[in-house]
DNA sequence: TTTCGCATGTAATGAGTTACATGATTTT
DNA sequence: AAAATCATGTAACTCATTACATGCGAAA
């Protein structure tokens, strides 16, 4: 039940059509929010049906026509209902550490190779979320102001990766002390 | 389709009913998998009708009947395919997130009130991990040897709430940096 | 006497993924 | 010539949550 929040607080902050919430998702709140495209939409056109949102066509030539949603005042109400109310931390499921957890099962090598792909996608998103960082860091005082608290939200991202790195490392060098790393492990 | 998979490696490190796995997912491995107990009994009921485990009735007198579940041979075919393909990180719906991007919207002291409330938790959680870790570390060598692998699942459980504290701190100096915090915020 | 633990399930609903569908423009 | 970007959607399916359902024994 909180998808609909999501893009209720994103269109609050400014308004925007399927398409532009779908960017935001991927680029700017991706660390904490995910949807794609097929649920956006969706949802979107249920909030219109309820009357939380509501959005204006904009015509384009050479392109399809956008519609640009915006909160209405009952939206604005119900999201702020749902502020009110306490959330619940996510529910994790990591495929990655069952892996782990059952790791005998793998020859060591290949989980190795694995942490690694992981490790390096980590790194990847670090370094967005770096870039993200500085450009906050550089900018003037009035812009900062309007962007503490999605600061605060990157800040959770950067703590994130680093922490899941520091862990790759620990893994790494349990996993990589592995007897022989030549020698075949399960009886596959 | 990792449910199952989680399923599948439980049962491979050890035999037990539908009620087992789900007290293992609550207490053993909740950090980073977690199933509720009609997840469990449906998808049990799954793998059984496709051969992936097989059960021995445990007759009980005056109390309910046990159906303790085990890998068949096909089942750690399957649980060893499936740990042959990569897997992705999972996908992140984080509702606190969401809120303190549009915390302009709550009063502050609500805010922070919320921030501690998850503080508490996350404390209580490293508080339980920590008392796990002190179990493996006084374990004997032959022990430390036999939970190698998920002992390095529950540091990353560690290393998880450690660093969310962090954050909640810095989330703290940043809201409770808040103007007047007896002054209303929204115009609710 | 009410709640907790043991032990199993079904049904309805909501959330999320994968696949299908269209069609123009720009970049590689 | 193929792939990516812009822009919107529908349909089928799987996964997860909430609620409903039962029943005994032990502890608070």
């Amino acid at each position: 039940m909180s998808l609909r929040h999501a893009i209720l607080t994103l269109l609050e902050r400014a308004p925007g059509s399927g398409y532009d919430l779908v960017q935001r998702f991927k680029a700017g709140i991706g660390h904490f929010w995910n949807a794609s495209h097929q649920q956006v939409y969706q949802e979107l056109a249920k909030l219109h049906g309820e009357g939380l949102v509501e959005f204006e066509l904009e015509r384009q030539e050479e392109r399809p026509d956008r519609k640009v949603y915006r909160l209405t005042a009952a939206g604005l109400a119900a999201l702020k209902t749902w502020f009110a109310q306490p959330v619940k931390p996510p529910k994790v499921n990591d495929a990655l550490l069952v892996k782990v957890f059952g790791g005998h099962l793998v020859p060591p090598a290949e989980l190795r190779a694995e942490l690694e792909q992981h490790a390096a996608l980590h790194r990847e998103r670090l370094a967005e979320y770096r870039v993200l960082e500085q450009q906050f860091l550089t900018a003037p005082a009035a812009e900062q102001a309007r962007f503490r608290l999605p600061y605060l939200t990157l800040r959770r991202g950067l703590l994130y990766e680093e922490d899941w790195l520091r862990w790759l490392d620990e893994a790494r060098a349990v996993i990589g002390a592995d007897a022989d790393p030549t020698a075949p492990v399960t009886d596959n």
